[in-house]
DNA sequence: GCGCTGACGACAG
DNA sequence: CCTGTCGCCAGCG
């Protein structure tokens, strides 16, 4: 967990099924508080991680999926998230204040 | 080597 | 409250 992509990675490897997380929240973990573009441009890179990446979890602080255009298909992102038990309505998750995964309360480093 | 752009978000006006 | 601007940093023309 040296490089920053990596921290990126591996937090979002941590978000559990069913439950999702902002660009910004991990931005601000991985110590990079207004960095959170460049956690969009990890997801984009995802693929060359090595390790399989749940992007689909990462979502604006709205709860929009903002990348769904990214995956393959036409409603692909949408389809994982709601066969890991998330309801979504015109790209937007429902309850998003409930599912979401604050990697600030719910995760430290101690931990990975 | 420069400037624009992007799966975003905070802040100022 | 809503709109505009800036920060973030890497890739591409």
């Amino acid at each position: 967990m040296s490089d920053l992509y990596d921290r990126i990675y591996e937090v979002v490897r941590q978000i559990p099924a069913g439950r999702a997380s902002s660009y910004g929240a991990i931005a601000k973990f991985v110590g990079s508080p207004r960095g959170s573009r460049m956690v969009g441009w990890a997801m984009n890179q995802s693929h060359s991680s090595g390790a399989y990446v749940p992007a689909h979890r990462v979502v604006n602080r709205l709860g929009m999926l903002s990348g769904k255009h990214h995956f393959p298909g036409e409603n692909l992102m949408q389809e994982l998230l709601e066969n890991e038990g998330i309801i979504v309505v015109d790209d937007q998750i429902q309850d998003f204040d409930k599912i979401f995964w604050d990697p600030m309360k719910e995760l430290d480093w101690d931990s990975i």
